[in-house]
DNA sequence: TTATTGCCCTACACTAAGTGTAGCATAGTA
DNA sequence: TACTATGCTACACTTAGTGTAGGGCAATAA
């Protein structure tokens, strides 16, 4: 069991994120001590840690929540979660394609810049 | 030269953005016609279309502004320049990798959602 | 025993990079 | 003359947080 600061580095997710995505449905209310200060299990770690995996690769706070709705309703969704993650799989490659896209022509600016040109 | 409905159709920026731009120091205040509507011409739509590249690079508005404050002062600030455009080629080079890492994970999920796995 | 850290709490203000809306002006068309 | 399209400004709202003020509680230091 840790506390928000503990949890906070083991994730990867700042204090101030962690309560946000709380507030936002992202998580259950976690448990309290008895000074009422958050405490965290290993799977309270562990979801946390795949809630920053979606948000890297561009899911949305909503979706995310969508997603956890789905999956705290058991076996059944399934095939909604797997589709969610399916259409995350395709966003994000094409943001990848896009960013290479981008790359090259920053290439071709330095290209110029080294070629003594000004624009 | 363009009104700012069909600059924005051209380069693929939003007519509120433009106009965000603009306040944001990005363009120079640009010239209006008689009923006060701006007009764009050739070298500000070129101008546009390279703010839109910097930006799917993930450059902030901020630095754009301050590589624009470069441009405006002439050839004598092309190093400056050069190192700006290289910082970013690098940090999207390093957002390209991340994003690739984040698939790999994406495609582990759905291999345990096709092994039937809950988690 | 008191004072000082250090961590936690809530609530609210602020940020970036826009988007959306209200209320108005003007130009071209029916 | 009326309508529609487009433009203008100013302001509110959005997302995904971050930062700050003001306060609680526990452990350590003087």
């Amino acid at each position: 069991m840790f506390t928000i600061g503990q949890t906070a580095e083991k994730v990867g997710i700042n204090i101030g994120a962690i309560r946000f995505y709380e507030r936002k449905g992202l998580l259950d209310t976690v448990e309290r001590d008895a000074n009422n200060n958050r405490v965290y299990s290993d799977h309270d770690v562990n979801w946390l840690l795949f809630i920053r995996c979606l948000r890297e690769t561009g899911m949305s706070v909503e979706e995310i929540q969508r997603y956890y709705e789905l999956f705290k309703e058991g076996v059944t969704t399934i095939p909604e979660r797997t589709e969610l993650v399916q259409t995350q799989r395709m966003k994000l490659l094409a943001d990848i394609e896009e960013k290479k896209r981008q790359l090259i022509r920053l290439d071709e600016k330095l290209e110029r810049y080294y070629r003594g040109e000004n624009y």
